[in-house]
DNA sequence: GGTACACGTAAGCCATGACTTACGCGAACG
DNA sequence: CGTTCGCGTAAGTCATGGCTTACGTGTACC
């Protein structure tokens, strides 16, 4: 159920900044909070939700800690839409049919 | 900007559940809320936030109001998510080259 | 035309979470 | 080795938003 925990990261603007300055690349916390109207624990704390959403991966060199994109995440919510995908294109079908919810009263027969 | 609002509206848990049952086809308010742990005015202000993120359409027929699902907020979604793909497969050379990110002092020429 | 149904809206409550400042810790540099 | 740098964590504050109950509106039925 990662999709859930990406959906929720993803939410937060401030949060969608952090992780879209990722693209082109991995940083370190202090090049990604730079020029960011946040503090940088805020940037920390944001990438530890991205994290734990499998949104990005953390790798260490020397005293910094490196961020960059993670599929995984992605990959999880990318599923989940398309599981509607089908479903919605059969939506008229659906329609058409409109078993279990009919109108209180039968529409009095059209001819 | 609508897969901002989508991912905002779909990052609740609740309202997730809301969305999910117009998975097959188009229902009334009263048949999404039956059975949910939360009231009917509630489902109501869910609906209301999908609609406005495009994540699903509403029609009237007589006293009822049907929703389904609206493919356009998924698409931005998808689209949205589709940007970073092709980036994050970059990242490998991203990561070789890291020109923009240099250790502070270069590492004294390795030989 | 009055009653009942299906639903949206208003107002208020309360938990969550996004931020801040202060602090601690480890790695590099001199 | 002391200092500085880069970062995570703790604690506390404040706004957002998800929920409730109460109410208002329009459409169908008798």
């Amino acid at each position: 159920m990662t999709y859930a925990n990406a959906l929720a990261a993803l939410a937060d603007p401030t949060r969608r900044t952090v992780f879209e300055r990722l693209r082109g690349g991995a940083k370190p916390v202090g090049a990604i909070a730079k020029g960011l109207p946040v503090s940088r624990p805020a940037v920390s704390q944001h990438l530890k939700v991205l994290k734990e959403a499998r949104l990005v991966t953390e790798y260490r060199d020397g005293t910094r800690r490196f961020y960059a994109i993670d599929t995984q995440g992605l990959e999880a919510v990318r599923k989940y839409l398309d599981g509607f995908w089908d479903e919605a294109l059969e939506r008229f079908k659906a329609f058409a049919e409109a078993d279990e919810v009919r109108p209180r009263r039968r529409k009095r027969k059209a001819k």
